[in-house]
DNA sequence: TTTATATACGACTAATTTAGTCGTAGTTAT
DNA sequence: ATAACTACGACTAAATTAGTCGTATATAAA
Protein backbone atom coordinates (compact mmCIF):
# COMPACT_ATOMS: atom_id res chain seq x y z
CA UNK A 1 0.00 0.00 0.00
CA UNK A 2 0.92 3.35 -0.24
CA UNK A 3 3.28 2.38 -3.30
CA UNK A 4 3.68 4.21 -6.41
CA UNK A 5 3.24 2.03 -9.43
CA UNK A 6 5.68 1.52 -12.37
CA UNK A 7 3.24 3.70 -14.55
CA UNK A 8 3.99 6.55 -12.28
CA UNK A 9 7.57 5.71 -11.39
CA UNK A 10 8.21 5.86 -15.34
CA UNK A 11 6.21 8.70 -16.23
CA UNK A 12 8.30 10.22 -13.44
CA UNK A 13 11.32 9.31 -15.30
CA UNK A 14 10.23 10.19 -18.66
CA UNK A 15 9.41 13.35 -17.54
CA UNK A 16 12.56 14.63 -16.21
CA UNK A 17 14.29 13.16 -18.97
CA UNK A 18 12.10 15.27 -20.99
CA UNK A 19 12.90 18.40 -18.70
CA UNK A 20 16.49 18.08 -19.14
CA UNK A 21 16.04 18.58 -23.03
CA UNK A 22 17.08 21.94 -24.94
CA UNK A 23 13.73 23.94 -25.41
CA UNK A 24 12.17 22.01 -28.36
CA UNK A 25 14.19 19.42 -28.29
CA UNK A 26 12.25 15.52 -28.79
CA UNK A 27 12.92 12.39 -27.29
CA UNK A 28 11.48 9.34 -28.76
CA UNK A 29 10.03 6.51 -26.51
CA UNK A 30 12.60 3.97 -27.48
CA UNK A 31 15.42 6.57 -26.54
CA UNK A 32 14.18 7.32 -22.94
CA UNK A 33 13.19 3.09 -22.61
CA UNK A 34 16.86 2.42 -23.69
CA UNK A 35 18.12 4.70 -21.42
CA UNK A 36 16.58 4.16 -18.49
CA UNK A 37 16.05 0.02 -19.24
CA UNK A 38 12.36 0.50 -19.62
CA UNK A 39 10.55 -1.67 -21.34
CA UNK A 40 9.58 0.21 -24.76
CA UNK A 41 6.13 -0.88 -25.49
CA UNK A 42 5.09 0.17 -21.73
CA UNK A 43 6.51 3.32 -21.78
CA UNK A 44 4.87 4.36 -25.05
CA UNK A 45 1.61 4.08 -23.77
CA UNK A 46 2.68 6.26 -20.41
CA UNK A 47 3.54 8.65 -22.94
CA UNK A 48 0.65 8.18 -25.18
CA UNK A 49 -1.02 9.16 -22.24
CA UNK A 50 0.69 12.24 -21.26
CA UNK A 51 0.07 13.57 -24.52
CA UNK A 52 -3.58 12.65 -24.51
CA UNK A 53 -3.28 14.78 -21.38
CA UNK A 54 -1.75 17.64 -22.67
CA UNK A 55 1.24 17.45 -20.19
CA UNK A 56 3.51 16.27 -22.97
CA UNK A 57 3.10 17.06 -26.88
CA UNK A 58 3.51 14.33 -29.28
CA UNK A 59 5.25 14.88 -32.77
CA UNK A 60 4.30 12.14 -35.12
CA UNK A 61 6.61 10.65 -37.39
CA UNK A 62 10.24 9.74 -39.07
CA UNK A 63 11.98 12.28 -36.44
CA UNK A 64 8.91 12.03 -34.08
CA UNK A 65 9.29 12.40 -30.16
CA UNK A 66 8.02 13.78 -27.25
CA UNK A 67 8.57 17.39 -25.39
CA UNK A 68 7.12 18.75 -22.59
CA UNK A 69 3.96 20.63 -23.05
CA UNK A 70 4.15 22.95 -19.91
CA UNK A 71 6.06 24.29 -17.41
CA UNK A 72 5.87 21.35 -14.59
CA UNK A 73 5.19 24.26 -12.23
CA UNK A 74 1.99 24.25 -13.65
CA UNK A 75 0.60 20.40 -12.66
CA UNK A 76 0.07 19.41 -9.36
CA UNK A 77 0.67 16.16 -8.28
CA UNK A 78 -3.13 15.25 -7.40
CA UNK A 79 -3.99 15.85 -11.30
CA UNK A 80 -0.55 13.93 -12.48
CA UNK A 81 -1.62 11.10 -9.97
CA UNK A 82 -5.14 10.81 -11.41
CA UNK A 83 -4.27 11.11 -15.14
CA UNK A 84 -1.73 8.33 -14.41
CA UNK A 85 -4.02 6.14 -12.06
CA UNK A 86 -7.15 7.48 -12.00
CA UNK A 87 -9.38 8.99 -9.14
CA UNK A 88 -7.08 9.37 -6.40
CA UNK A 89 -8.04 8.89 -2.47
CA UNK A 90 -6.38 5.69 -0.43
CA UNK A 91 -9.43 4.20 -0.14
CA UNK A 92 -12.60 3.91 -2.13
CA UNK A 93 -13.78 2.24 0.34
CA UNK A 94 -15.42 -0.27 -1.85
CA UNK A 95 -18.51 0.89 -1.54
CA UNK A 96 -19.21 0.96 -5.08
CA UNK A 97 -20.93 -1.85 -5.74
CA UNK A 98 -23.02 -3.17 -3.11
CA UNK A 99 -21.02 -2.93 0.04
CA UNK A 100 -22.94 -4.87 2.39
CA UNK A 101 -21.85 -3.32 5.31
CA UNK A 102 -22.40 0.25 4.28
CA UNK A 103 -25.03 0.82 6.50
CA UNK A 104 -22.61 -0.17 9.62
CA UNK A 105 -19.45 1.00 8.58
CA UNK A 106 -18.06 3.44 11.36
CA UNK A 107 -14.94 4.85 9.56
CA UNK A 108 -15.89 6.10 6.37
CA UNK A 109 -15.81 9.61 7.90
CA UNK A 110 -12.22 8.93 9.39
CA UNK A 111 -11.41 7.61 6.48
CA UNK A 112 -11.78 10.47 4.06
CA UNK A 113 -10.21 12.16 6.96
CA UNK A 114 -7.08 10.55 5.84
CA UNK A 115 -7.68 11.25 2.08
CA UNK A 116 -8.10 14.56 2.27
CA UNK A 117 -4.80 15.23 4.24
CA UNK A 118 -2.81 13.19 1.00
CA UNK A 119 -4.67 15.02 -1.36
CA UNK A 120 -4.22 18.76 0.33
CA UNK A 121 -0.32 17.34 0.68
CA UNK A 122 -0.21 16.10 -3.14
CA UNK A 123 -2.43 19.12 -4.03
CA UNK A 124 0.34 21.15 -2.91
CA UNK A 125 2.91 19.75 -4.60
CA UNK A 126 4.13 20.03 -8.50
CA UNK A 127 5.42 17.79 -10.95
CA UNK A 128 8.30 20.32 -10.63
CA UNK A 129 8.76 19.82 -6.79
CA UNK A 130 9.43 15.98 -7.87
CA UNK A 131 11.78 15.88 -10.73
CA UNK A 132 13.96 18.89 -10.27
CA UNK B 1 -2.25 3.62 -5.77
CA UNK B 2 -2.42 5.45 -2.30
CA UNK B 3 -5.44 2.82 -1.45
CA UNK B 4 -5.41 1.06 1.84
CA UNK B 5 -5.88 -2.68 2.05
CA UNK B 6 -8.97 -4.34 3.14
CA UNK B 7 -6.92 -5.75 6.11
CA UNK B 8 -6.33 -1.99 7.22
CA UNK B 9 -9.84 -1.31 6.65
CA UNK B 10 -10.79 -4.52 8.58
CA UNK B 11 -8.35 -3.61 11.24
CA UNK B 12 -9.57 0.02 11.34
CA UNK B 13 -13.50 -1.27 12.30
CA UNK B 14 -12.66 -3.74 14.72
CA UNK B 15 -9.88 -0.86 16.34
CA UNK B 16 -12.99 1.50 16.02
CA UNK B 17 -15.83 -1.26 17.73
CA UNK B 18 -13.24 -2.48 20.27
CA UNK B 19 -12.56 1.36 21.55
CA UNK B 20 -16.45 1.57 21.84
CA UNK B 21 -16.59 -1.38 24.43
CA UNK B 22 -16.45 -0.37 28.37
CA UNK B 23 -13.30 -0.92 30.03
CA UNK B 24 -12.39 -4.88 29.90
CA UNK B 25 -15.26 -5.87 28.40
CA UNK B 26 -14.67 -8.24 25.39
CA UNK B 27 -15.61 -8.94 21.47
CA UNK B 28 -15.00 -11.38 19.37
CA UNK B 29 -13.53 -11.92 16.13
CA UNK B 30 -16.91 -13.45 15.34
CA UNK B 31 -19.11 -10.78 16.64
CA UNK B 32 -17.26 -7.77 14.70
CA UNK B 33 -17.11 -10.08 11.74
CA UNK B 34 -21.01 -10.61 11.73
CA UNK B 35 -21.50 -7.21 12.99
CA UNK B 36 -19.99 -5.46 9.97
CA UNK B 37 -20.05 -8.21 7.28
CA UNK B 38 -16.48 -9.02 7.07
CA UNK B 39 -14.90 -12.39 6.07
CA UNK B 40 -14.68 -14.10 9.56
CA UNK B 41 -11.28 -16.03 9.29
CA UNK B 42 -9.31 -13.08 7.63
CA UNK B 43 -10.65 -10.87 10.70
CA UNK B 44 -9.55 -13.41 13.04
CA UNK B 45 -6.15 -12.98 11.05
CA UNK B 46 -6.00 -9.84 11.33
CA UNK B 47 -6.79 -9.52 14.96
CA UNK B 48 -4.30 -12.05 15.97
CA UNK B 49 -1.47 -10.09 14.31
CA UNK B 50 -3.04 -6.72 15.99
CA UNK B 51 -2.56 -9.11 19.28
CA UNK B 52 1.06 -10.45 18.47
CA UNK B 53 1.83 -6.55 18.37
CA UNK B 54 0.14 -5.65 21.30
CA UNK B 55 -2.09 -3.31 19.77
CA UNK B 56 -5.13 -5.15 21.44
CA UNK B 57 -5.11 -7.97 24.07
CA UNK B 58 -6.61 -11.45 23.61
CA UNK B 59 -8.05 -13.44 25.72
CA UNK B 60 -8.54 -17.26 25.27
CA UNK B 61 -11.19 -19.87 25.86
CA UNK B 62 -14.92 -19.99 25.32
CA UNK B 63 -15.68 -16.29 26.61
CA UNK B 64 -12.47 -14.95 25.02
CA UNK B 65 -12.29 -12.20 22.62
CA UNK B 66 -10.59 -9.02 22.13
CA UNK B 67 -9.85 -5.59 23.97
CA UNK B 68 -8.02 -2.91 23.36
CA UNK B 69 -4.24 -2.93 25.17
CA UNK B 70 -3.23 0.60 24.76
CA UNK B 71 -4.86 4.23 24.51
CA UNK B 72 -5.23 4.43 20.94
CA UNK B 73 -3.65 8.14 21.11
CA UNK B 74 -0.36 6.49 21.66
CA UNK B 75 -0.22 4.36 18.06
CA UNK B 76 0.73 6.26 15.51
CA UNK B 77 -0.52 5.75 11.85
CA UNK B 78 3.13 5.45 10.25
CA UNK B 79 3.59 2.19 12.78
CA UNK B 80 0.20 1.32 12.56
CA UNK B 81 0.25 0.90 8.72
CA UNK B 82 3.87 -1.09 9.05
CA UNK B 83 2.41 -3.68 11.66
CA UNK B 84 -0.29 -3.96 9.03
CA UNK B 85 1.51 -4.13 5.39
CA UNK B 86 5.05 -4.08 5.99
CA UNK B 87 7.65 -1.40 5.64
CA UNK B 88 5.77 1.89 4.40
CA UNK B 89 7.00 4.12 1.77
CA UNK B 90 4.88 5.03 -1.95
CA UNK B 91 7.54 3.52 -3.75
CA UNK B 92 10.21 1.04 -2.98
CA UNK B 93 11.87 1.66 -6.16
CA UNK B 94 12.36 -1.59 -7.09
CA UNK B 95 15.44 -1.36 -6.34
CA UNK B 96 15.62 -4.33 -3.95
CA UNK B 97 16.81 -7.24 -6.26
CA UNK B 98 19.25 -6.29 -9.41
CA UNK B 99 17.19 -3.09 -10.69
CA UNK B 100 18.77 -2.19 -13.97
CA UNK B 101 18.28 0.87 -13.97
CA UNK B 102 19.66 1.50 -10.62
CA UNK B 103 23.19 3.84 -12.55
CA UNK B 104 20.62 5.69 -14.34
CA UNK B 105 17.69 6.52 -12.61
CA UNK B 106 16.96 10.30 -11.66
CA UNK B 107 13.83 10.55 -9.88
CA UNK B 108 15.07 8.26 -7.03
CA UNK B 109 15.80 11.40 -4.44
CA UNK B 110 12.53 13.29 -5.19
CA UNK B 111 10.67 10.10 -5.11
CA UNK B 112 11.84 9.66 -1.30
CA UNK B 113 10.66 13.27 -0.72
CA UNK B 114 7.73 12.38 -1.35
CA UNK B 115 8.12 8.92 0.84
CA UNK B 116 9.21 11.50 4.06
CA UNK B 117 5.96 13.69 3.28
CA UNK B 118 3.81 10.83 3.71
CA UNK B 119 5.85 9.21 6.53
CA UNK B 120 5.94 12.60 8.64
CA UNK B 121 2.06 12.69 7.91
CA UNK B 122 1.35 9.71 9.22
CA UNK B 123 3.69 10.17 11.78
CA UNK B 124 1.91 13.02 13.38
CA UNK B 125 -1.82 11.28 13.12
CA UNK B 126 -2.36 8.35 15.71
CA UNK B 127 -4.99 5.87 15.72
CA UNK B 128 -7.40 7.64 17.85
CA UNK B 129 -7.23 10.38 14.95
CA UNK B 130 -8.70 7.95 12.64
CA UNK B 131 -11.30 6.24 14.77
CA UNK B 132 -13.16 8.51 16.68
C1' DT C 1 -15.04 -34.81 31.41
C1' DT C 2 -17.25 -33.72 27.32
C1' DT C 3 -18.89 -30.01 24.53
C1' DA C 4 -19.11 -25.50 22.74
C1' DT C 5 -16.76 -21.47 21.69
C1' DA C 6 -12.87 -19.00 21.63
C1' DT C 7 -7.80 -17.74 19.84
C1' DA C 8 -3.49 -19.17 16.87
C1' DC C 9 -1.49 -20.03 12.69
C1' DG C 10 0.26 -21.92 8.47
C1' DA C 11 -1.00 -23.58 3.91
C1' DC C 12 -3.81 -23.12 0.33
C1' DT C 13 -6.95 -21.14 -3.55
C1' DA C 14 -9.36 -17.33 -5.77
C1' DA C 15 -9.81 -12.77 -7.29
C1' DT C 16 -8.03 -8.52 -8.58
C1' DT C 17 -4.63 -5.43 -9.97
C1' DT C 18 -0.42 -4.28 -12.17
C1' DA C 19 3.09 -5.15 -15.61
C1' DG C 20 4.34 -6.16 -19.89
C1' DT C 21 3.63 -7.85 -24.95
C1' DC C 22 1.78 -7.99 -29.52
C1' DG C 23 -0.51 -6.79 -33.73
C1' DT C 24 -2.02 -3.39 -36.58
C1' DA C 25 -2.84 1.29 -38.30
C1' DG C 26 -1.58 6.00 -39.26
C1' DT C 27 2.18 9.86 -39.87
C1' DT C 28 6.21 11.95 -41.83
C1' DA C 29 11.26 12.81 -43.03
C1' DT C 30 14.51 10.85 -46.06
C1' DA D 1 8.97 3.13 -50.92
C1' DT D 2 10.76 2.66 -46.49
C1' DA D 3 12.39 3.48 -42.07
C1' DA D 4 11.31 5.40 -37.73
C1' DC D 5 8.15 7.24 -35.33
C1' DT D 6 3.25 7.82 -32.57
C1' DA D 7 -1.52 5.64 -31.43
C1' DC D 8 -4.17 2.24 -29.46
C1' DG D 9 -6.78 -1.79 -28.28
C1' DA D 10 -6.46 -6.67 -27.14
C1' DC D 11 -4.04 -9.87 -25.03
C1' DT D 12 -0.97 -12.64 -21.57
C1' DA D 13 1.93 -12.90 -17.49
C1' DA D 14 3.21 -11.77 -12.97
C1' DA D 15 2.44 -10.04 -8.55
C1' DT D 16 -0.37 -8.71 -4.93
C1' DT D 17 -4.43 -8.93 -2.17
C1' DA D 18 -8.45 -11.29 -0.45
C1' DG D 19 -10.42 -15.00 1.36
C1' DT D 20 -10.74 -20.13 2.84
C1' DC D 21 -9.57 -24.33 5.20
C1' DG D 22 -7.59 -27.56 8.38
C1' DT D 23 -5.73 -28.33 12.57
C1' DA D 24 -4.10 -27.26 17.19
C1' DT D 25 -4.77 -25.23 21.66
C1' DA D 26 -7.25 -22.82 25.56
C1' DT D 27 -11.08 -22.40 28.74
C1' DA D 28 -15.83 -21.77 30.53
C1' DA D 29 -19.76 -24.20 31.42
C1' DA D 30 -22.98 -28.14 31.20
Amino acid sequence: MLKITRKVEYALIALRHLQANKEGQLSSAKEIAETYGIPQELLAKILQRLAREDIIIAVKGATGGYKLATDPNTINMTKFFEIMEGPMGIMDCYFDSGCNHLHSCTIRTPINRINDSIRSMFNKMTLADITY
